[in-house]
DNA sequence: CCTACGTGGCTATTGCTTATAGCTATCCGG
DNA sequence: CCGGATAGCTATAAGCAATAGCCACGTAGG
């Protein structure tokens, strides 16, 4: 019996292209070892289990969007670079549902590796949105100092509501949680404009008129 | 061996009521047939199976969440109407985990029960934002419309988009997607008045100054 | 009153899942 | 070239959903 030369990375990027493909909930130990041309209580010589995979899916799928999110936002600055880094989010989240349904868990609390993947996903956004919040300042240097000091309790506020808005729609435009997929592409860029719009507003002038 | 007397709806709401404790996830019909002093098998004579029940719980949820939504958007309008809506739906999501994970999971087709719990929760809330939408006109009559008449494309989209933040929030609250809890309630606050500023803003503007 | 049928609950079983235990053969370092 | 670490294997346990088939409860009909 010749071996089959797995690696822990090896099996992992194996995962995430079977989740991808079946869903996360479809992806199960037996089908994964089968891909990979072996039985399945070998995995468990790479991988403590199905968390595990979970877990090494997610660190993956989270260094990838991170990149995607700053290539998308290169070039750009404002609400265009808001824009460009909707679209990104979005297109990656439809292309990869396995991987997605992974990167929105919390890593687990001294799990370094996850921790630094997640925090480069909120610094590319931060980046790009604290330009944008309460007054507006288009000075670039702001986006930088925003990734050294404490970002201000209002960058916070308006990084978790985009976040929420980007993965609030793409969750429901999967999962059918919108009627009929009519319109949906323009609904997302309406809901980018608005946001955008709304922050510009500034912190009062809530009430129209 | 006295009978147990189940029934259908009685199942459901023990399911629900499971689905809140131990997570959708944990709710196996194992567990559900012990809270009711009975076999697992025994469930099948009233429900085809874990995704009816899945289905049960969907449908009295939407209903409940729909009154709760209603409720408390009573005597408001405008902005005021909008906040009062959004926090009942963050407080009851927090408050019923397991019914919400289901809430958001669409109808399968030509389920007319399910259909009708689903569009009673999308009225609401389109009653709550016409008035607010583009030019923001207050006149009461325009929020009645808005459930007879066909929606206009932007009423559409912003029914999306606020439906997107709040999932997205409560998502991503619950499975710990913000690093701390630190004020998250306002950043959820935040997110509300940034997003009536941002339809209070129209059509146009997106660019600051 | 009492019988007979419908049905609610049961046991037994199948097939799928994750996970562990223990064997063997392969590969690499000394 | 040999010996130890280990990658892969078989066998197996425990928990899950789901089906098949049995039996006793309880009530509708005589």
């Amino acid at each position: 019996m010749p071996r089959a030369g797995l690696t822990p990375d090896g099996v992992v990027a194996a995962a995430a292209d079977l989740a991808d493909e079946v869903g996360l909930e479809a992806l199960t130990l037996t089908a994964l070892a089968e891909r990979l041309g072996v039985r399945q209580p070998s995995l468990y010589k790479h991988l403590a289990g199905l968390p595990a995979v979970h877990r090494g899916i997610a660190v993956t799928a989270k260094r990838e969007l991170g990149e995607v999110l700053a290539r998308a936002a290169i070039g750009r600055s404002g609400a265009d670079a808001l824009r460009a880094l909707a679209r990104a989010y979005r297109d990656w989240a439809i292309a990869h549902p396995g991987r997605y349904a992974v990167t929105t868990r919390a890593p687990a609390p001294g799990d370094l590796d996850d921790e630094a993947a997640s925090a480069a996903v909120v610094d590319v956004v931060a980046r790009v949105i604290a330009p944008l919040v309460g007054t507006a300042s288009d000075d670039p240097a702001d986006a930088a100092d925003a990734a050294d000091a404490p970002m201000a309790p209002e960058v916070v506020h308006a990084i978790r509501t985009l976040r929420a808005v980007l993965h609030g729609f793409v969750l429901l435009e999967r999962e059918g949680g919108f009627g009929l997929p009519t319109g949906v592409a323009d609904s997302f860029d309406y809901a980018i404009e608005r946001f955008a719009a709304g922050l510009a507003a500034g912190a009062d002038g809530v009430h129209p008129g």
